[in-house]
DNA sequence: TTGTAGGCGTTATCAC
DNA sequence: GTGATAACGCCTACAA
């Protein structure tokens, strides 16, 4: 079993040491023109490829970035990916994904895989709660930590964080000023930190306006698919029915308006709709009868955010963590009515 | 600046040798459950983390393996990655994954970083015909590679194929049982090989079928968000217009009927639509006005098998490479009427 | 049951 | 401009 070609094999074959080699591979200065040649050409003949693990070994440094996902689920999540990797690629840094499918073990096991020596360092995108006691059970407190939607400030690590109860307060408002005051609120997981800060924005903005809290008017999910079209139902049996619905996310606001429709009520006429995330842009072939108005999050800057915080921890290990915050904006779509 | 505790520091610590940490690291036998202890106490009391570069470049694994994307612009391919990792885990193995966002130089960029050592093997997904470029050049012919929507037999590397003509020729079988003749097909990206496998199927099943080519009835597109809404004015465009349309993805397929709705032309009842992936379970959030007739491809036995190729060819390497072929098959929605 | 020694492929230091 | 040599952190015979 013959094995892969190492440096020791160029340097035979062009009949050098293997310090040159090392040299002409990282393009380092004080080798002739002539034995750079010479080397290269011994590369590509055995087809070397350099042994990464071997050099992290030496330099403890990766040039890589690890990324962890609950999941792949929205389209808001795939755009992140590509953008962090567009950021770190900017940076000079690989950048790597992995998805534990909602399964908490396994989320711990590629946190370790990349604090182990596979990434310079991890960014973790979701908002379980329970990731919690995985990041303090992990963390050495110097190693480059990230999270994005959730936030540990107490725990030595970054905070990307967007305000998402601001957010939720502004759908209300925009609601109520369009005369609005039965608003309801469809939740998402409520184990989830990005959920509960929805509904605190909603459930602060109805007292700060005035409007009361109906506990009927906050309808409960778990975002998974579907639950969309059964608050939809729930929302048409309440008795004193609300005017307008302001939900967890897109894809849920937008379950909502095909039950609706397939009832034959009408969006804005009948109801008036604000989302969250604004999948708008990747959905082309969303339903045709409106276009949903939604609060924004400004994914390009989280992304950059993410990565440079990330890096600036790997360049500085003991500097201090930080935590940066964005604020999610309404973006206006058709699904509102003033009924004033 | 200090460094990671290293096995040597638990050593220390514990009062033993790095020959007995390791061997309680590793789980193995020969180890004193007093030791053993004591061993785990002090590696618990310093936060320690295994180096995995040092560990794989002595066993020359990384029970890794790797993926590359184009981009994750598609709800199948964000499925299919989830249901990877899923098979991969079954086996023991972390998978990783990586958009190169449709730029070939880091496509090459990434297969390299996983071939250096990163992961025991690479599994690529994607159809571009340029991608056979980076294969030759970087394949050494022992490096477990697997490619699925490719396929490159010639190039010592396994294959997962999807019979894509074959699907396509269903579709349009579907539709002339229907009674349709005038049958048109929107392509996807020509450099794409599933866009020419589907658009091939098109072709030999309508000659295949007596129903003859009018060239004008291929509408060429790049599958880019937004292609469907224009195929769908170039379809109504048409002199002798087409009573039915084969797409080459679901996307664009819902565009189209998107824009046939806002244009008050109905689905199936002045159109016969078929897509192909079956994105469906994926949109709840779809438009309500009609279910998609679709192509489904097997996704499950796509990643079940692309992991099994992969880990096979891991274990031996020596072993040839195989090629698997899957066929897809027609969903039936609600977009498609006989006109009989 | 425990410890010693060698080496994995690379980079870095320091001679030549 | 070039080449020995010593790490990096770990595993694995082999010896004690």
């Amino acid at each position: 079993m013959n094995t892969l070609p190492s440096i020791i094999d160029i340097a035979k074959l062009a009949g050098v040491s293997k310090t040159t080699v090392s040299k002409v591979m990282n393009n380092q200065y004080g080798v002739s023109e002539d034995t750079r040649k010479k080397v290269l050409d011994a590369a590509e003949r055995l087809q070397y490829t350099p042994n990464l693990a071997a050099r992290s070994l030496v330099t403890s440094k990766t040039n890589v970035i690890g990324v962890v996902y609950d999941s792949f689920s929205s389209p808001v999540y795939t755009e992140l990916a590509g953008l962090l990797e567009h950021y770190a690629k900017a940076q000079g840094y690989h950048l790597v994904l992995s998805s534990c499918n909602n399964n908490l073990e396994t989320k711990a096991n590629y946190i370790q895989y990349f604090m182990g020596g596979a990434a310079d360092g991890v960014i973790l995108f979701g908002s379980a709660l329970e990731d919690r006691q995985i990041i303090e059970k992990l963390m050495n407190g110097r190693y480059p930590f990230t999270v994005i939607e959730n936030r540990f400030e107490q725990l030595d690590i970054n905070n990307i964080v967007i305000r998402n109860s601001e957010g939720a307060a502004e759908a209300v408002r925009h609601l109520a000023g369009l005369g609005h005051t039965r608003i309801a609120h469809i939740t998402g997981n409520m184990q989830h930190r990005v959920a509960l800060d929805r509904m605190n924005g909603y459930i602060s903005a109805m007292q700060d306006l005035g409007l009361g809290l109906d506990p009927r008017h906050i309808i409960y999910t778990d975002a998974k698919i579907g639950c969309g079209a059964a608050a939809a139902d729930q929302l048409l049996a309440l008795e004193d029915r609300p005017t307008a619905v302001f939900a967890f996310n897109d894809i849920i606001a937008y379950e909502i308006m095909d039950a609706f429709h397939l009832k034959g009520i009408r969006v804005p006429d009948d109801f008036s709709l604000i989302g969250f995330d604004n999948i708008r842009e990747w959905m082309s072939f969303k339903p045709g009868y409106s276009e949903l108005s939604s609060i924004a999050q400004p994914l390009k800057q989280m992304a950059a955010a993410a990565v440079e915080l990330t890096v600036k921890r790997v360049n500085h290990p003991d500097s201090m963590p930080e935590t940066v915050m964005f604020s999610p904006k309404l973006v206006l779509g058709g699904s509102c009515r003033s009924i004033i």
